[in-house]
DNA sequence: AAACTATATTATAATTATTCTAAACTGTTG
DNA sequence: CAACAGTTTAGAATAATTATAATATAGTTT
């Protein structure tokens, strides 16, 4: 059970006032044991169903955009029409299983290190990600 | 100078017929040397600067959408609000040059191949992707 | 605690990418 | 030429996201 004044210190970090509102966000977000994937419906959503009033979607766009600015938040790129975010701000490779559009954390042990051997001139590289797509076995069962 | 009967096969296996308007799209995604990385936006405006009439978005939606699912074309992942596609249709990954947006593609051997050494139970691997995102490195010119 | 000020929340409008629809158009066949 | 099947197109519909601006709230000062 992560502690209020840890939420208050994330939000102040990001330039953010500790509201009622933000607090619960950040509980949804950041009390959990294990990464949360999620984009920003996933997120509306459990804040209704587990919040007797609702917070607006402006306010959620906001504060996960300003936590993703200051690093609590990733932004991971899947090709679908709508964006997800992660709680693990590790760098980190994903399986994306394209049954249910759901994201999951790949080991890091469970790849080699990638190696970049000759990177674009003038730029530095600023991450380096594998996204694996996955999907059901049973095409035809014969 | 690929043929123009070479477009109207590709046309024809994707279901398409060979219109007026559907070879004018062949030639601007064929028709060249170097892989092509472009957004449907991009693509409109390539065959808007170079056609005296317009095709409309409708059109131009509908044949890339038929291209990329026979193969022809391919979407990739980037996080973005629009889809990004390749007339590079083989295994490969990118450079994403935040700077100004563009894919650059990453030679095969510029990079180890990625071993997934434990996949998801009762999945299997569609694709894997590498993306590296770089940017300009002058941050402080010190 | 009341007043004051800066900031936040919210409903709603605007924007953008994409998909859908339905009417006009084209090319082919009898 | 008339009928038909498939195509193009403008524009409407949808969905994600961002912007706006009026109202509400939090923090500070008296
Ligand atoms: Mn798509
Ligand atoms: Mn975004
Ligand atoms: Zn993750
Ligand atoms: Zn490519």
């Amino acid at each position: 059970m992560i502690k209020n004044s840890e939420f208050i210190e994330k939000l102040r970090i990001s330039g953010l006032r500790p509201t009622k509102q933000r607090l619960k966000i950040c509980e949804v977000l950041f009390n959990r044991e294990k990464t949360f994937h999620f984009t920003i419906n996933d997120l509306a959503k459990i804040i209704s169903d587990r919040l007797s009033e609702k917070i607006s979607l402006a306010t959620i766009y906001n504060t996960v955009h300003a936590f993703k600015n200051k690093g609590y938040l990733k932004e991971i790129s899947i090709n679908s029409d709508k964006s997800y975010f992660d709680t693990n701000t590790t760098d980190h490779h994903h399986f994306f299983d394209e049954d249910n559009s759901e994201l999951i954390d790949c080991d890091k042990d469970n790849i080699d290190p990638i190696n970049i051997k000759k990177n674009i001139t003038g730029k530095k590289i600023n991450s380096i990600e594998v996204l694996i797509k996955v999907a059901s076995d049973n095409q035809t069962q014969n």
